[in-house]
DNA sequence: CCTACCGATCGGTAGG
DNA sequence: CCTACCGATCGGTAGG
């Protein structure tokens, strides 16, 4: 792997778990295993390398992009799978999320842009199949398809950085499955996105967990 | 006030704002009007401030719980209550929730301890309440009542922080009123809470928006 | 609460 | 890609 490479995944790492502003290129150079100028000849600077750890990370984003689209519009299990595909690029690798909302937090003018640009489109899509599915009386007539999208990608990232901090408080997971926050939170955005189904005639059971049988 | 307050009050804001990393004590003795000597005069260095600061966040939040109990201890309108309690926590001062959030991300293991026990009781309180609800058949027995008010608690955070940067792809919300994200949360929070009425006998309707009408 | 000052580290450059 | 070095700023101290 070239320096150019190695100096980006390093970058972007620390600049996710410290802070741009806690992070000196020193430190990245030192876990590249290369000296402080050496860096700078292929960065120009500490803010252009930070700008170039975005666009890396746009980019990726850009490259997944097609598989979300796919899962909105092919047939059945389109919730099923655009909520994998969002949850599992933010889980397979949780810095991604960091990074995010570290530049929300530090420079929320440049990121109105950036965001704006590279997830208008696909709200708007996803937004317009949800639309079709609402006439068709599969899902609530209520929900907010724009806003509703854009909450989603929002949890989905908050969920995986919170995760660590948050979720030992309801009980450690059992290993491999997903913790009770994610899977209390696949439920919400089900059961808030679809309609019931007609009482008596469940074709399928809510997603979550199943139906316990209970006094009524 | 005196210098202590202002010193604190100055640094939670840029803390907030720009991160621990990010700020140095010179630039908050300046806000403040004084040198940097003065203000390690009241305390003793930037990681002490750093403490006292979140010392204070923690003690406002504490401030504010017993108007959060009584909001789920009462009769009926519990739900609405504690969301607008929530919500308006974080909304009168967003830097609460930039705080919070850049000190998950900073010092993980710190904060697991501090949130489990600030947070913990609450939890457990309001889901015991939520458990009620779901024994009368109010709420729906698909609900994991720990990791919901643990959810809906991330989400308050969470939007206050992105709103700016994402709430004008859903198109600019008229001033004053709350925002589609914002109304949206609140539909998703509360539909995939409370057991759909008996059809036909609809007491009050979904909180969001009105039902439109729609063919079927 | 201030003046004066400390060593260490910051981002970045010169020159090879 | 490195050695050597720059001025500026960092957190913090001495002394009053």
């Amino acid at each position: 792997m070239d320096s150019r490479t190695k100096i980006l995944e390093a970058a972007a790492r620390l600049f996710a778990r410290q802070g741009f502003a806690g992070v000196s290129i020193q430190a990245i150079a030192e876990q590249v295993g290369i000296t402080k100028p050496s860096l700078l000849y292929h960065f120009p600077s500490k803010e252009q390398l930070r700008e170039q750890v975005l666009v890396e990370l746009f980019s990726h984003w850009a490259t997944r992009l097609p598989n979300l689209l796919r899962a909105v519009t092919t047939g059945e299990g389109q919730f099923e799978a655009l909520m994998d595909e969002l949850t599992s690029f933010f889980h397979e690798d949780p810095d991604r999320a960091r990074l995010v909302i570290r530049e929300i937090m530090d420079r929320p003018d440049e990121m109105r842009a950036s965001i704006a640009s590279s997830l208008g489109p696909l709200v708007s899509l996803v937004a317009d199949t949800m639309r079709k599915g609402q006439r068709s009386g599969l899902l609530r007539d209520d929900v907010d398809p724009e806003a509703y999208v854009l909450n989603a990608i929002g949890v989905a990232m908050a969920s995986v950085v919170a995760a660590p901090v948050v979720g030992p408080i309801v009980g450690p997971d059992g290993k491999g499955a997903p913790s009770r926050l994610d899977r209390e939170l696949r439920r919400i955005a089900h059961s808030s996105l679809f309609s019931e189904p007609a009482r008596g005639a469940p074709k399928r059971r809510p997603a979550g967990r199943q139906r316990a049988s209970v006094e009524r």
